[in-house]
DNA sequence: CATTCGTCGTTGCAAAAGCAACGAAAGTCA
DNA sequence: TGACTTTCGTTGCTTTTGCAACGACGAATG
């Protein structure tokens, strides 16, 4: 084995890395500037959105987050004014949380400017070569899902790029 | 503008995201069972194995760290024995941080395991589909390039996927 | 030379991440 | 019902990160 020749800019973890880091710097500078936000709140807030009342366990199975990072992120954004966090009806553990209207306010404002990062990306490619890009995602995606050593993916992950012949019939 | 229906898993910024740290996150399984290192010592050792005797300020510049983690990095690994610091010749203040043997050693044992992770991923995509992988990654730097609000690409970066146009003739 | 300016590496410090463990609240099974 | 297990959300605590500032050294300018 010769590893004399390795670079570490041509090694696909790195590449991966560096790009993923760069992009998510470029939009937080967003809703970083606009709203004082961080990844972890911003991440909480769109999921709300999506989800309406949810528990903290839910949102860490979906965002990609650890609970603490979740639980600390909904405690900031309800000082904030952002969320509430009310009672879980029939379980007493649970908490249900949801956006406030200043909340749904934030987001209808940060939204639009994170979709326009997005597409100035997503425009510099064309849509086959895109579509190239996402499916080759999901493959390592796949790969690392049957490596034991890998972190599984979360059910939201999962169920996004579902593979069709899974699927009950 | 309607984002009610935006989905945060179909959202870019995010995929790449959680792609990434999936990654890393599986090779720096390899690295810290191993030889109890973490991301940025393991980015370090990679450079100075192929740059010999550089500068703090070097390794900033070619492996995307923070100068201050850069500097801790080397203290550890230093500490470790798989790096040594040297004055630098002509200059007072530069550090020459080389490998040891020890730090060799380390890398021998390595960087096979992590090109056979980087090759699992890969293998799993046609080489058309991996070139178009890494097309589309170059296009998304350029993007944040022309960008005043990202941050500037390392120069090491930026020369390894050189555009051809502006090469000095 | 002396002074000013820029650079190098380090350190301080405040914020964040990660992990384990905790109390509280179901669920389970006898 | 009562003991045991599991799950939920939070909190402590240690390590890490990121940013700014610092002292040390060199280069540039007068």
């Amino acid at each position: 084995m010769t590893p004399d020749d390795f670079h570490l800019s041509s090694f696909l973890p790195y590449r991966l890395a560096v790009l993923s880091e760069r992009v998510s710097r470029r939009l937080s500078v967003e809703y970083g500037r606009t709203h004082g936000l961080a990844v972890a709140e911003w991440r909480v807030l769109v999921h709300l959105l999506r989800c309406g009342a949810v528990s903290i366990r839910d949102i860490h199975n979906c965002v990609n987050l650890e609970k603490p990072r979740v639980s600390r992120a909904v405690s900031r954004l309800e000082a904030e004014g952002l969320v509430q966090k009310a009672q879980g009806d029939g379980d007493g553990r649970l908490v249900a949380i949801s956006l406030t209207d200043a909340g749904r306010t934030a987001l209808a404002d940060i939204i639009p400017a994170a979709t326009r990062i997005e597409r100035h990306l997503t425009d510099a490619v064309s849509p086959q070569d895109l579509e190239t890009f996402f499916r080759v995602m999901e493959r390592m995606h796949a790969v690392l899902d049957d490596d034991p050593e890998a972190k599984p993916r979360t059910a939201m992950d999962l169920n996004q790029n579902a593979n069709p012949i899974s699927s009950p019939a």
